[in-house]
Formats: structure tokens, sequence, C-alpha cells
DNA sequence: CGAATGCTTGAGCTTCATCAACTTCAGTGG
DNA sequence: CCACTGAAGTTGATGAAGCTCAAGCATTCG
């Protein structure tokens, strides 16, 4: 049976474990991700927690990509309902807007304070012609978010509230994991209340919270006070009804790419 | 007031108007997307109607670009829950595998018979070099679904039944008023289920087949048997719950991609 | 014309939302 | 170090939206 401690192992042996710095991510610069030289990036822009990066309806003509912090990507309608679309971490490609005119629609809001990259329209030729590969590289990364989508729209189709919660939770446990590789417990920061994860997963804080208290109780996982322990991660696999093989899938995806942009970078 | 007369208005001044062809979408060509050159791409492949293109698990090293018919990606649980993640028109990009090695985490099966375009991870690196621009575009079309994909996800998480539907609908007839524009009623050919308008919203065919019954009943718009009926287009935009200047900015992102494609082509 | 597929309707039930009150926690200034 | 405050989490009662099961009808296509 292929289990999160298989993820952990792999997870090890595949990296060199970067120095523990407790919850400082916001010192953490991104490993992933585009990698784009100074000469086409405007000056990096910083965002503190809870204030928005960019709001749906604006016009832009440039790509932002995420450096260090957390943001979320999400949207709203007229009643205030919210949508929680992408946790983002550093490396993602938070929004691509290729020409001038080009309206955002959805938002972004930093969940801890942030670092953002901007590479302007202007600049999008000439970095194209001196590195023709960039293209490729940012049409993998965008194509890989939008598989995120699909999994993710997969999970708010057709899986229940305890289903989604906890796919949610294993998601971030994994992302994190191979992000920050050092941390070694079983325990990790998210910088996320309830309602986020109510609005990611299409639920009410409320409902969240009961499905929060089931998984405590039965011993699986525990999400309190931004602080998330996972108790027994076979079981968390086994209710967020992810194929294990799917998660491994996640993992090596993750690790060519990053294999890539190491072979990208200049 | 925006309405959806005003989208038929600005198609039809934005456009020059093909020939109408009947249902007879196989016939139509791709008229935006990628267009790479024979040199680059491998045989197209025809898919016969009801036919899986590829499927969840498989490995594969190559860009799929539809050239002609309507694909449905989709992906399957164990227990045979079924989430379609998009409808996919000529011009989409399917996916985009860019390393030996990289899995799919998603099946496509073709709605109608179809041809795709398949280039194979081989001739990327060349065709990156010879046209730089290619991996930019590629990122652009990539990006745009992944933008469908959040506001699906929105839809999914925050929305009832009834504005779902309506809202699935309503992007369905302006995606292809956009590409078939001859068609001058209000009435067209969808090559769909009530089961797949439920699998792609996140409800059973049976409670589709109500609220669809209520829409007919409110002279909103009618869907039987592969025929959809815009009845009041105006009603439909306020059921779907969308902000008109959104349905705009669709028609407007369109047109601009439609430039780009041809700017690009080669 | 018959078979197969797709659509329709009803009854009963489950899951999750809503509303309202209350408790716990983390950060602040005294 | 404590008291205070606001944000976040917790709990219960109630009801609605949508699911399941089961049966029958309509449409298309060969």
């Amino acid at each position: 049976m292929l289990s999160l401690m298989s993820v952990a192992r792999k997870i090890s042996s595949n990296r060199q474990t970067s120095p523990v710095r407790g919850d400082d991510f916001d010192a953490d610069r991104a490993t992933r991700g585009l990698d784009i030289d100074d000469r086409y990036r405007s000056t990096d822009r910083q965002i503190k927690a809870g204030c928005d990066l960019f709001r749906a309806g604006e016009k832009g003509d440039a790509i932002y990509s995420l450096i260090s912090g957390w943001v979320a990507l999400y949207s709203l309608m007229e009643d205030g309902r919210r949508q929680i679309l992408q946790f983002a971490l550093p490396g993602a490609v938070l929004a691509f807007m290729p020409t001038q005119g080009s309206v955002m629609n959805y938002s972004a809001q930093a969940l801890t304070d942030a670092t953002v990259g901007i590479i302007p329209h202007s600049n999008l030729g000439r970095l194209a012609m001196s590195n023709p590969e960039i293209g490729i590289q940012l049409a993998g990364l965008i194509s890989q978010d939008r598989s995120f989508a699909y999994d993710h729209l997969s999970s708010m189709g057709r899986r229940s509230a305890r289903e989604r919660v906890a796919y949610l939770l294993l998601e971030l446990f994994i992302r994190c994991r191979l992000r920050w590789p050092g941390h070694r417990s079983e325990e990790m920061y998210l910088p996320l209340t309830q309602e986020h994860i109510g609005d990611a997963t299409g639920l009410t804080h409320i409902h969240v919270n009961r499905v929060l208290r089931n998984l405590r109780k039965e011993g699986v996982a525990e999400f309190h006070y931004r602080r998330l322990r996972i108790l027994n991660p076979d079981r968390l696999v086994d209710v967020a009804g992810i194929d294990p093989r799917v998660a491994m899938a996640w993992i090596d995806s993750d690790l060519l790419n990053e294999e890539n942009a190491q072979r990208f970078l200049y």
C-alpha cells in the first residue's frame, strides 16, 4: 500500500533537505518556477498579508509570478459569495495577461506577506527571442495549474464534504512538503482559516468545522488555528478518495517540473 | 441593459459570417488556436464519436490540439462518478505533456467525430527555436483554459443547480456562436445529453431534467434531444447570475485570441 | 417497426445551508 | 503579566436543495 509515509520517504530521497526555518515561509525564495533575468522584470512587488495583489475586472498586460509567500486566487459574486480557486505557492504563475486590454477575471489576495515578480508585456517579445524555451516552460507551468484546477473541479463536483476537506488538506500537505522538505514532523503551519477552507471547497465554514471535528475524533487529521496535523496519513488518503498513484503523480510531476526549471535557469 | 442580443450584434459586426453549413461541425476546420506547420506535426488523428482520445494514467509526450469536432475532458473516480472538466471546441489545446514521462490526469472523449493535431515532444524544441512566439501563444491558450476552469469552479462551488445549468447553457451558446457565426437562429445543436450536463455541473441527470423543465416552463431556454433553444436571452443571463460585462469579456478575449492566432500563423 | 438510448416524473431521504448564540484563542496596550 | 478586544472556532435546531431508487414514456436510428 502506497502511503504518505512513502511520500515522505520519496521526498527525502530525491532532495537535499534545506535548513529548517520554522514557519518562516516568507524568507524562502522560490526554488522552482520561472526564473527570469532582472533585465526583463520590473521591480518585484511586496504585498502585505491580507492585501489584494490584483482584482477581477482590472486590466493589465504583464505576467505575475509568485516569488515568496502564499497567495489565494479567488472570485467574488455580487452577493458576496466567494470561491477560492487556488492556493498559490512560490513558483506559481498567478496571472498571464499577454496583451494590453487583457482583463483579469479573478482576484488575488496575499495570505502571508508575499513577493511577486512582474514581467511587463513590453518585455515579453524580447524575452521570448533571447530564450525561446521560456515560452514552453511558461506553458508547462500554466498547464500544470490547469490540471490542478481540473482536479479541484472533480473534487467539488463529485465528492462529499468530508472527501473534499480531506482532499484539500492532503493536497496542501503534499505541496508544502515538496517545497519545504526540511520540516520533519507531521505538523505544519497553514496560513488559513476554516472559512478559507470552506471557500475553497464550496462549503460553509460551519460545515467545515463539523467535518474537521469528525476527522479529529476519528484520529485522521486535525486543523486548528492554522496548525495542521496529519494523525493517520493512510486513512487521510483513503478518506480523500484519492488513488495513491495520483498522489504519486503529483509528486513526480513536481519533481520533473523542478528539474525543468533548473535546466532553463539563466 | 447588455444582452445576448448585443452579443449577437457584436459577433456579426466583428466577423465575416462564414457560409452556413447546417449542423455539420465536423467539416469545420479550426479558424483559431495553434496553427503549426506540418513539418512539426505527426499525422492528424481521427477519432470516432464516443471514443476516447486518451485516458487518465496514460503517459505521453506530445501536445494535443483539437482541430475539428467536440471533445469532452473528464475524470472518473473508481466508483464510477464522472466529472466533465471542459467541453473543448476546435482550437483548444487538449493536453500539454512537455516531457517524456508526463502522466495524464484526465481523459478525453470525442462527442462528435473529431480531428486532433499532435505535436510530438521531439519536435517541440525545434519548433520553439524556429518560432519563438509559439511558446507564448501556447501559454496564452492554456491560460485562457485555466480561466475557464476557474469560472467553472466558481459556478460549481457557489451557484445553485438552476444557476449552474443556466450558466453552462449560456457559455456553450456563446462559445458556439463565436465559432460558427453563420447560424442565425437562437436554436442550435449541441452534441450533449442531459447526463453530460449533469456531469459537467456536478448534478444528477435527474435533477438537471427538473431544472430544465423549470427553465422551459418559464420561457427562458429549452434543451431537448441535443437541441438548445434560447427563448429569452436576457432572462438567461439573469438566471445564470452573470455580470453581463463578464459575458462581454469572454467575447472580447476570444476575439483578441483570434487576432493573435492569425498574427502568428505560418 | 423495433431496439436502444435518452428523457420524465414521483416519493422518500440525506446532506448540507442557515440562523443564532456562545466559547476559545491571539494579539494589544496598560 | 493581565484584561480587553476582535477574530476565529463551536454547537444546536431547523429546513431546503438535491440525491436515490424505481418505474414509465419519448425520440432517434438502423
